[in-house]
DNA sequence: GGTCACTAGCGCCCCCTGCTGGT
DNA sequence: ACCAGCAGGGGGCGCTAGTGACC
């Protein structure tokens, strides 16, 4: 849904697009805080503890993720067609193919097709012996 | 105009399981 | 029967972008 705050924010936020770059590599970003986040990657400092499990995470996002994952157990996308519920959307895609056959991901050298792009990089090593990129 | 919090999305790696073909 | 190779399904996390609220 439209909403004219947002429109404000992302024309105010479109002029200084990625100016906050990363000293310790060439990648640069809108906000400091993305720069922030980049930056706790590079250093591998986690300020986002878990408090049940003391697991630690670079951003707040990804440690409210884990806590759904292993401690909270919430599962908001629901399968229409089965029982599965998945704590990520992605996720849930991932199993509808499971349901439609999809298979977006063909291999190039043999007749095969995956539902996931991770099994087709998978599959090439039959191919070539080895994984690629 | 900046920061923060949250969500969405893509990608990667890993594990378990079942099937199949060779021995 | 046993084993190895492969694919299917899914869990968990790394990282970045988008969005809305707030200062």
């Amino acid at each position: 849904m439209f909403k004219l705050s947002s429109l404000k924010h992302r024309l105010r936020t479109r002029s200084d697009e990625k100016r906050h770059v990363c000293h310790l590599c060439p990648k640069a970003f809108r906000t400091a805080t993305l720069l922030h986040n980049h930056v706790n990657a590079h250093t591998g400092n986690k300020p986002h503890k878990c408090s049940e499990c003391d697991t630690a995470f670079v951003t707040r996002g990804e440690l409210s993720r884990h806590r759904r994952y292993k401690h909270t157990l919430e599962r908001p996308f629901k399968c229409t067609i089965c029982e599965y519920s998945s704590v990520e959307a992605s996720k849930m895609r991932r199993h509808v193919r499971s349901h439609t056959g999809e298979r977006p991901y063909p291999c190039h050298l043999c007749s095969y097709a995956s539902k996931d792009a991770c099994k087709l990089k998978r599959h090439m090593v039959t191919h070539t012996g080895r994984i690629l990129g």
